[in-house]
DNA sequence: CAATGATCCTGTCCGC
DNA sequence: TGCGGACAGGATCATT
């Protein structure tokens, strides 16, 4: 399930395979995964990528003629990079075609992902509305405290919300709380500065060996190269049956997703 | 506005 | 062996 770390991955993966590139046109193999903005008419193809940035578990590819495509790998979305494209994939929704002869395959199992071309100007327009980066200064226990004011809900679920901070998923979210020594189903309201000033220290910290590891790959999560990441070996709680300390873990629903958690260590 | 639950979708796994 | 059901979960929409 593609998160900040894992979404980065493959974002740099796209950069390093097709920057500078062109873009000859999309090719759409499943209803609803590709959309055109409305005001978007004419054919604008072919055009030049430019940059490649992220915005939670958006990816923003800026292209030339302020066009930009924005991508959701959502949970089972993969970027396939093919110096020699054939036949339509098994699971392959859509395809960035290159002038060079090359493509970019997104293959989605569950067809969830999607791929959206508009004018750079009108992003916002079609991102929902999400919270700091977590990885920024802008993402800091005071504001949290601000965010989280009024807020009952368990702070699982609150750290969701993409809203609140953009770019976690369930995976971090379980081990942060757990490295915090935060239990799961505390209100977000009733979290003190100090618990927070922990919790927001251990997300940067996660994120960050995350993101050197190349993401997580439980299932089927692979880097454009088909790499998988390399982070699933230092997961702590999440699918596993002990803590670190070796007590037994819980496996709770919350909001539908299942929370891992150390009932002793956690409080 | 906040919180919750259903929905979308398909491959995999488990129990009978 | 085969089948039905549960499960995985990000974001959106409807409901309370």
């Amino acid at each position: 399930m593609p998160e900040l770390p894992e979404v980065q991955t493959v974002l740099n993966g796209l950069e390093k395979a097709i920057a500078g590139k062109t873009i000859t046109g999309i090719a759409s193999y499943y209803p609803g995964t590709y959309r055109v903005a409305a005001d978007i008419r004419k054919t604008v193809f072919p055009l030049q990528t430019h940059s490649f940035t992220r915005r939670g578990k958006y990816m923003l590819l800026g292209l030339d003629g302020d066009f930009c495509l924005i991508i959701h790998l959502r949970m089972t979305g993969k970027l396939v990079f093919d110096p020699q494209p054939g036949d339509v994939l098994p699971h392959e929704r859509a395809r960035l075609q290159l002038g060079s002869g090359e493509a970019v395959h997104f293959i989605d199992i569950r067809t969830f992902g999607k791929i959206i071309l508009c004018h750079s100007a009108d992003i916002q327009n079609y991102l929902p509305r999400l919270g700091p980066e977590p990885l920024q200064p802008e993402f800091h226990s005071g504001g949290l405290r601000q965010a989280l004011k009024g807020r009952k809900a368990p702070i699982k679920n609150l750290l969701l919300d993409q809203g609140l901070v953009a770019g976690l998923g369930n995976i971090y979210v379980c081990e942060a709380l757990y490295r915090s020594g935060i239990d799961p189903r505390r209100g977000g309201s009733e979290l003190t500065l100090k618990e927070l000033t922990k919790l927001v220290a251990e997300i940067k910290l996660v994120l960050t060996e995350a993101l050197a590891c190349n993401g997580t790959s439980v299932s089927d999560y692979r880097g454009i190269d088909d790499k998988t990441g390399e982070f699933q070996n230092f997961l702590q709680v999440y699918q596993k049956k002990l803590c670190p300390r070796e007590h037994a873990l819980s496996v709770i629903k919350q909001a539908g997703r299942s929370t891992w958690y150390c009932p002793h260590c956690q409080k």
